[in-house]
DNA sequence: ATGGTCAATGAGGGGC
DNA sequence: GCCCCTCATTGACCAT
């Protein structure tokens, strides 16, 4: 069976993961896995399983298979039988699950690609990619979301280096000028004061203005 | 075992 | 009231 899925089956993820779900918890549910030869990634992989309707379904089992890929090597035509579905999701006892999608490389790069153009995505931007990538507009909504946050997140974490290299600059600068007005402080004290004044009383022997010593006679 | 990553969820708010 | 956003959080998965 190809994925040629339909996107317009209308079937919502969520139900349609809590239905598998249950038919897992009814009948240990596994894939049966048909790997083709090809070194691309997931193109031409072809996969064995009844009702496979989700387009992250099917990036759940694309990235299962690139990983299985990846251990068995390149060349390769291999039939897996019996596959546990536990990279499809966890079931709690009421059958819900939340499952975690890992989108294929290549899904990654083209949302990358958009993403470089425009941060944020129009409706038919958003149906087009979908269409494309064969995901859920909600996905390529919610990829893009995150991606904001993610440039956000890391944006911050730059501008706080930046900050912080700045500020200890500043602080380097302001220690500097301080001792600089120090340095200026003290000769100007220097300046300001008269020969006279920087000389010890007590060497003074005289009045260096009127002449009068200690004694306050008149020297000669 | 634990921490990081990231898809997904839900609350809350703004614009129309 | 709907749609879309941000933000905080959750939970699955992975690497160490």
């Amino acid at each position: 069976m190809n994925f040629d899925l339909d996107l317009d089956l209308g079937l919502a993820l969520h139900d349609y993961e809590k239905r598998e779900n249950k038919k897992k918890m009814e009948s240990k549910n596994y894939l049966s896995l048909s790997l083709g030869p090809s070194k691309d990634d997931d193109e031409e992989n072809t996969i064995t399983q009844n009702s496979l309707t989700s387009p992250s379904l099917e990036s759940s089992i694309s990235n299962s298979m690139n990983m299985m890929k990846k251990e068995i090597g390149d060349e390769f035509e291999v039939e897996i039988e019996k596959v546990p579905i536990t990279r499809i999701g966890n079931v709690d006892e009421d059958g819900n699950s939340r499952k975690k999608l890992r989108l294929s490389k290549e899904q990654s790069e083209v949302l990358e690609e958009n993403f470089k153009e425009h941060s944020t995505l129009n409706q038919k931007q958003k149906q087009a990619l979908a269409e494309r990538l064969k995901l859920q507009a909600r996905q390529v909504e919610v990829w893009f979301q995150n991606r904001r946050a993610r440039t956000k997140v890391k944006q911050t974490e730059s501008d706080f280096e930046v900050l912080k290299k700045c500020c200890e600059t500043l602080t380097e600068e302001n220690k500097k000028l301080k001792r600089e007005l120090q340095e200026l402080k003290s000769m100007q004290t220097v300046v300001a004061t008269p020969f006279y004044m920087q000389i010890p009383a007590a060497t003074l022997t005289m009045c260096p203005l009127c002449g009068n010593n200690k004694n306050g006679s008149k020297a000669r």
